[in-house]
DNA sequence: GGCAGATAAGTTGTGCGCAATGTAATTGTG
DNA sequence: CACAATTACATTGCGCACAACTTATCTGCC
């Protein structure tokens, strides 16, 4: 397979297919997150935000470093940003006992019942998307496939 | 079809697919830009510079409604941004002189002649990708319609 | 035990991305 | 013609996102 003349990653007219993918990557990203902006707005938070509660509302406590592996962010973005949550309320943090470099974070009640109230936002998301299960699951995968190779690719 | 006790758009876990598509599209999307930054870098300009070179290369001048409307950009960000690339000698801007309110944005020669020096990166991309051309073909399409969908949602 | 290297967070600086606001020019309408 | 509404762009403010750096803690190795 390694020597067929052309390879199984897209050579015909690249450029453009590949510049079109990347941007039409950028707006879809930039297109959920407006749709989610209105929703999350009555919750008072962000998409990244929303994302580092969707994480402590499946699992709690979770390190700073820990919450990092699961979005991909570094504590240049979650310092600050953890900081504000916790200002909101919603989240505390307390250095770990065990290893004084950690600081674990907890939802407090505030945050955990928040949960119920982002329960509809997935479902109108779907909605919106306009998109059947089918392809939403041919979408993830793809892209899950996408981001690891792109990953890799460093 | 439209009939069947589950709709065309995503009921079957929702929640947690939905949510599983807009982290793998913002992922994706971050894992892109990351692998433009190292090549980008040797042109000095970021990723959304790039995009407004690549559109000022197919055609020029563009006023910045212009290059904000294909870019799905306000003048919050274009604004500075364009500041920059005019710092870098890269494009000029001037006012209109039939309209005073527009803004024209121009090529310099060396802002033109980054065109060649940028040649190489679409197919670098497109290797990362790992994707065949049918895939990305695919995964253009789907994006599309996602974008449209999620824009005529508001 | 002691120290070099690794690890965890935080800070600083730059550049988006977008809402809200301001200013100037143009267009539409009576 | 006058003037209200619209349009084009710039500015301000806030929150990521990430590179680079700093500080504190821990681990491995002698």
């Amino acid at each position: 397979m390694t020597d067929a003349p052309i390879s199984n990653t897209a050579r015909l007219d690249a450029p453009r297919l590949n510049r079109q993918v990347c941007f039409a990557l950028y707006s879809a990203s930039k297109a959920a997150t407006a749709v989610y902006r209105p929703m999350l707005d009555e919750l008072g938070l962000t998409y990244p935000q929303y994302l580092v509660m969707l994480v402590l509302w499946e699992d709690q406590p979770r390190s700073v470093r820990e919450l990092g592996e699961e979005l991909g962010l570094d504590s240049g973005t979650l310092s600050p940003l953890l900081k504000r949550l916790e200002a909101l309320g919603l989240v505390e943090r307390r250095r770990s006992a065990e290893d004084e470099r950690r600081v674990e974070v907890f939802l407090t009640d505030s945050g955990a019942a928040l949960s119920a109230k982002s329960s509809a936002i997935p479902q109108q998301l779907a909605d919106a998307a306009g998109l059947s299960a089918a392809e939403l699951d041919q979408l993830r995968e793809t892209l899950g496939r996408l981001t690891a190779a792109l990953h890799s690719s460093r």
